[in-house]
DNA sequence: GTAGGTTGTAAGCACTCGCTTACATCACAG
DNA sequence: CTGTGATGTAAGCGAGTGCTTACAACCTAC
């Protein structure tokens, strides 16, 4: 039997309307902020279905991270960086779900803090550390990301004027010589 | 009459005992994490007082903010980026009230957010713009405070290994070169 | 059809939060 | 000594949190 459009106990698609839901909610608000109550709302799901398909909101935010992190690292090394900026200017227009919004709102919780930093900011580093030969690669590319996330969070969460006004490019132009002093200084 | 050392009834002492205290807190868990309780708590005082005093647990956030963040600012413009890495390098082995970790670990707050930028955040690009005669000095500026700010985040709150692990001087000498980058490129 | 497992729902539990209130205690002016 | 305002305290309010439970509605295998 094909999905019914009006099926009415359809787990999966409960369950992913959770997701969606998650991710976007996670992504405006952070970890902490974000009640699974709301994300039941959006999702136009009971509440008590949050905790039988994921058991807390703390394994629902795990789930999230898995999502979506993937896209930027498929990159080629020598293009992640740039990519990793534009990726970050992008955030402002798109009020989506995008994970590194998720990111930049959630570390404040010590347990987010830590799926971010096994899920997705070591696999960036890693990926980072292709880029220079130097002994100290890993340190290197850890201050790459830093600058990156600092940028992201200066933008889009603290609201820095300066930096929400000008252009991209121009913002784009000054990082990639951040990232070439750090990784070929 | 001059201070007695028992004196029971003291609404100043209480004040300065209430504000050690939630500038403590504040730089280890943060705004939200932080509850007016365990203010009171460490203050050895009754949390009734914190209202009486200071108005909400806002009120007490701004006060703390509007103490201690004057000290790096007094520095030379020139040397403001070294003290500035330093002062944040410093922030694992202190565990104490830095109004840097206040900062770091309090902007998922949307007004504790506010007053970041609005009371320290500001005053430092200011300083920082001082560095450079570029047409866009404000926000080269507001990139050097991002970067460092980044920097803080993943080494201490975020608690990146690499970061975490490395020399404080090294740390400090790739950062020197993200601060050319970005004045003198 | 009907039993039995899956899916959906309403209600509420136990707890924490910022904040308030009603009242006790103290210091000091008269 | 007494009364008055400043200071300190215990108790609790109302709202919100993550999560659980008891039960109804549904689908499917027999």
């Amino acid at each position: 039997m094909p999905d019914n459009p009006r099926r009415k106990h359809d787990s999966a698609a409960s369950k992913e309307a959770l997701l969606r839901a998650a991710a976007e909610l996670f992504a405006e608000r952070g970890f902490e902020q974000t009640t699974v109550r709301e994300v039941a709302a959006r999702a136009g799901v009971n509440q008590a279905l949050l905790f039988r398909y994921f058991g807390s909101k703390q394994e629902l935010f795990a789930e999230v991270l898995g999502i979506g992190s993937d896209s930027v690292l498929e990159e080629s090394p020598a293009d992640l960086p740039r990519r990793l900026v534009t990726e970050v200017l992008s955030l402002r227009q798109t009020g989506g779900d995008h994970p590194f919004a998720v990111m930049l709102r959630s570390f404040n919780d010590e347990r987010a803090a830590r799926l971010l930093r096994e899920r997705v900011g070591e696999r960036y580093i890693a990926k980072l550390c292709e880029l220079t030969d130097a002994p100290d690669a890993e340190l290197r590319a850890g201050l790459v990301l830093a600058c990156v996330l600092g940028l992201g969070l200066s933008r889009s969460v603290l609201h820095n004027e300066a930096l929400a006004a000008a252009d991209p490019e121009a913002i784009s132009a000054h990082m990639m010589r951040v990232v070439a002093a750090l990784m070929e200084g």
